[in-house]
This record gives structure tokens, C-alpha cells and sequence, in this order.
DNA sequence: TATTGTTATACTCTATAACTATA
DNA sequence: TATAGTTATAGAGTATAACAATA
């Protein structure tokens, strides 16, 4: 029995991801952001310092190479991001963010990270516990910290 | 500050909720039982009892109706559903389970309800404490009983 | 006049297959 | 011969607009 508590924590950890507000709030933002929502998704991959092969962009996302094609197409359209050779193997090209990219991803970022409202409704001590339970589940081990008293 | 735990509590129910083997599973489902996984998603938000709207459909899909009655066209065609006549309003088409439709429609609740294998490194305790916390998140009032011991 | 569902149509997202350049 | 990326194309998924029936 997988315990019927944890087949309601599920039913509620989907409810949270799957909440309308939230949804919206990738296609809001990339709005906001004068791109579309698979482009911040892809922003959201990247990073400032490494640039990225196109075929890592495409695990990342999971997509096929070909998508990921028109995809940087329109960053490179839009300036967020530009190809780049490889250094060593001539048949990959990397794609690394503009200044004005790394912006946006960072914008992007941060809007994706801010927990929904209901996250507020919890005191300190509980969402330190939140986060104990779901490093738990997630299998990530607790980092090594003296978790400070209560 | 939303304090820091709450953002990365936030993490984690996104990074639970979009793994990919869980993201893979409605795929899969869908195909297993020889549907799309559009019609999966209506299956179920559709009770074999109450027989629901178009419209309401679409609300519950969040898309447009014009695309409930392509999704509904293709549920009748596997056999899963049919319309009905409202009894009062003659504008008005239930959408409604056949019986092989509630079977699906019931396969496809179970499954997707079943927890990712992480929630099996919960104990008893810790499950529930979980519940209890995301049910504060989600501003669900705590069921009435007597939460039995440990 | 407002609302429900349908039709016709078009646009976005994404994949498959064939191709080019490089390894 | 195998791999990275591109091109051309096709298919899902979904929306918009105009429409028919009913309220």
C-alpha cells in the first residue's frame, strides 16, 4: 500500500505545478519578455558562463535537434543568443546567451522560482520541514548545514 | 523575503512534477489504452455519474469549445463516450461516459494518482506530515479526524 | 439579443526523413 | 561509417471567426 497520506501529497503536489496561475505565468512572462514561452523555456537551460552544444539544448528540453534548430533560429532573431563553433569538433555549434540573453534568463529564472502564494501561508519552521520531507522524496540529501534550532 | 526553504521547497515540487518519467506516463497511458492523451485528460475529468456539459468540458481542459468537439468526436469514435440531449436546455450536449469509457476513465485516475517511487522513501509519519504541510499550502482545512497516534 | 455547439480554416508546436559537413 | 546540425515537409494540437439552433 503506498500509503493513502502520500497518494493525497501527490494529488497535491500536482495541484500546486498544475495551478492555472502558474501555468499562465511561462506564457505571461515570455510575453512579458517580448519572446515565446519554448524560448524562455530554453533560456531557462542555459547558462551565462557555458555555452551549449545544440544537441544538450535538445536533451534538456527534450525535443528533437531539428526543433531545437528553428528554437535558436529565433533567439538568435531576437538576440538573446548567438551559434558559436566548437572549439575542437567542427560539426557542433554551441549556443551561448548575448548580455541581453543573459538577462532575460535571469528574469526568467526568477519569476519561474517564486513559490505560488500559498507558500506564504507557511511559517519558517514549516517550510524548512516542507523542504526536509521533499528532499526525502526527491532523494537530493540534505545539504550539510547545522540546521539552525527550530 | 519568501525565505529561502519555501523557494526551494517550491523547486522541488516543480522538479517532482515534470520529471520526465512522470511526464512520460500520460503518454504512455494514453497509448496503452489505445487513446490520445487529450482524450485521456477529458477521461478523466469526466465522472461516470454526472454527465457533463461541452462547455463545461472545455473549462475543466482550459481550451477552446470549438476543440471539445473535436475531442469529444474522436471519444465517440473509440467508443469511450457520447452526446446526450440536456434535459431542459436544447442548446445544451452532455458529454457522457460509456461503459467502457468509465473503465478507461477509472485506469487512467488510478494511474496517474499512483506517486512517483520517492514517496516510497517516506515513512508513514513523514508521509503524513507532508500532507498536512501541502494541505496548508494549498489552504485545504485538515479533514475532521482524530489524526490516530503516531 | 445572448448562448451553445459546430464548421471551416489557419496557425503553432513538434517530429521524421533526407541531406551536408565533419569526424 | 557514424555523428552534428539543417532543410523540407508533414502531422498533431489548438485557436479564431462565421454560422445554426435554441433560449
Amino acid at each position: 500500500m503506498a500509503t493513502q497520506a502520500a497518494v493525497e501529497a501527490w494529488r497535491l503536489v500536482r495541484a500546486l505545478s498544475h495551478d492555472p496561475a502558474v501555468l499562465r505565468r511561462g506564457h505571461d512572462l515570455a510575453e512579458a519578455e517580448g519572446t515565446t514561452p519554448t524560448i524562455a523555456k530554453a533560456l531557462a537551460h542555459l547558462s551565462p558562463e557555458r555555452p551549449v552544444p545544440m544537441r544538450e539544448l535538445a536533451g534538456a528540453l527534450r525535443c528533437d535537434t531539428s526543433y531545437v534548430t528553428s528554437v535558436v533560429d529565433g533567439m538568435e532573431e531576437q538576440g538573446l543568443a548567438r551559434r558559436a563553433p566548437h572549439p575542437t569538433d567542427r560539426r557542433i555549434k554551441v549556443v551561448e546567451l548575448t548580455d541581453r540573453g543573459a538577462e532575460v534568463a535571469a528574469r526568467v529564472r526568477a519569476a519561474l522560482d517564486q513559490p505560488p502564494p500559498g507558500f506564504a501561508a507557511l511559517g519558517a519552521d514549516d517550510a524548512r520541514a516542507l523542504l526536509a520531507l521533499l528532499r526525502k522524496v526527491v532523494g537530493t540529501p540534505e545539504p550539510n548545514v547545522q540546521h539552525p534550532g527550530a
